[in-house]
DNA sequence: GGGATAACCATACGATGTAAACATACACTG
DNA sequence: CAGTGTATGTTTACATCGTATGGTTATCCC
């Protein structure tokens, strides 16, 4: 008989990471959700108590910090460095929507936790040259990072709101909304926000903000002379 | 010697109502921050135990919707309903940006829930009304609520994060910041992102939205004559 | 081989949301 | 007025959470 082999699905000893924790922490948010992400849970994913993961974060907001910082890098990753500052920027806000579409659950993160890692600062630092290379001076890009960062994030959070129910939802109200009697005009206006046209939608805010900012670029740069 | 007197801090029977609750939980959010609001404190701050409060709402979810409801009435009563219809989005829009200063813990709650209770969808209705009420169709009525409601709510969540430092974060990381070697851009952009000129910025991305809301009104209605 | 150090585990504590069963008190019926 | 149902609040209990503390084991350097 077996004498208690031990059927050990633990981990060698020495292959744990920041990294690899992080990624099996995002992984279990798009799968769970934000709030259904626990230590022991991600340990048992990773074949691990929960406590070890400490010797690698020293808290669960810092475990956070490093799946915002994947987040970015995904948002990053979008955008080729080899393009011109005014296109990159333009396709960077537009893969961080891709992002929030892709990681639903987790694209809270962005917009909630401050830029507080090395990594991520370099990723600001980062970011605000391409605004810099652009042609912006200081304030300009300051405003449009502002500007554009607020857009994104919150159509991000839009997105997300349009297309995944809420589990804890109760399912009773729908049928009232697509009553004209009592809400005309959400009754109305909900067909036009069906998440086929929201791209569109966004891709319109940004013009909208983007022209402007072209056009101030120019004006700069015809000052310059 | 005092036998046992038991100061009842308990409230009278039927004193609790759904509108006090959630009252009370937003002054704890406010105090306290969302995630530190429990059932059982909640339930102490009204002299009533965790359980009492379930008369009341089905779920803590359905109670955090009671508390956006609060904060949806609270956007709304910044906006005067004799005001002309664009004027009145404007300031609805301004006061969204207020509210979240002021609630600055409790803000998320607005961009992460759906409409989903009675009134939450009231105020939807009338929001919307106020869009067909400044002469957009249903389709650009969609297109700008969503560009204002994303560039809005980013923008107050944005302006909650420049302005508390988060609990849980480690001091350490703000020195690098002002070290104008390793973040040059990061140097240079930052003090044009104090709290004092958010408000500008806010205003001009405001600007740059009704600006082209309005040039569509006007086009609109010289097309219908 | 022996001792330090890093990685991981076991246990424990206080706190959480809420299910279930119970107590109380008022409103209304007869 | 008696009795009963309904609304309101309490008690107890359970599984689960983040994490403090301290023990165990594996790896590396001398």
């Amino acid at each position: 008989m077996a004498k208690d082999v031990k059927i050990s699905v633990k981990r060698a000893k020495g292959s744990l990471t920041k990294r690899l924790i992080a990624e099996t922490a995002l992984g279990l948010i798009d799968r769970e959700g934000l709030e259904e992400l626990s230590m022991r849970q991600l340990g048992a994913a990773l074949g691990v108590e929960a406590m070890a993961l400490y010797h690698y974060f020293p808290n669960k907001a810092e475990l956070l910090d490093g799946v915002q910082e994947l987040l970015f890098e995904e948002i990053e990753a979008t955008a080729p460095a080899g393009l011109a500052p005014v296109k990159r920027l333009r396709t960077m806000f537009e893969g961080s929507r891709d992002v929030a579409i892709r990681h639903p659950r987790a694209f809270l993160l962005v917009p909630t936790r401050r830029f507080r890692t090395r990594t991520s600062l370099e990723f600001y630092e980062r970011l605000l040259r391409t605004f810099h290379d652009a042609g912006l001076s200081d304030e300009a890009s300051a405003r449009y990072f502002r500007v554009l960062a607020a857009f994104t994030t919150g159509a991000g959070l839009a997105e997300i709101g349009s297309r995944a129910q809420q589990p804890d939802a109760s399912p009773v109200i729908l049928e009232t909304f697509s009553d004209p009697k009592t809400f005309p005009r959400v009754s109305a206006v909900v067909p036009h926000l069906q998440v086929a046209k929201l791209g569109r939608i966004f891709e319109f805010g940004l013009d909208l903000i983007f022209q402007a900012m072209e056009a101030e670029i120019a004006k700069t740069a015809r000052r310059r002379g």
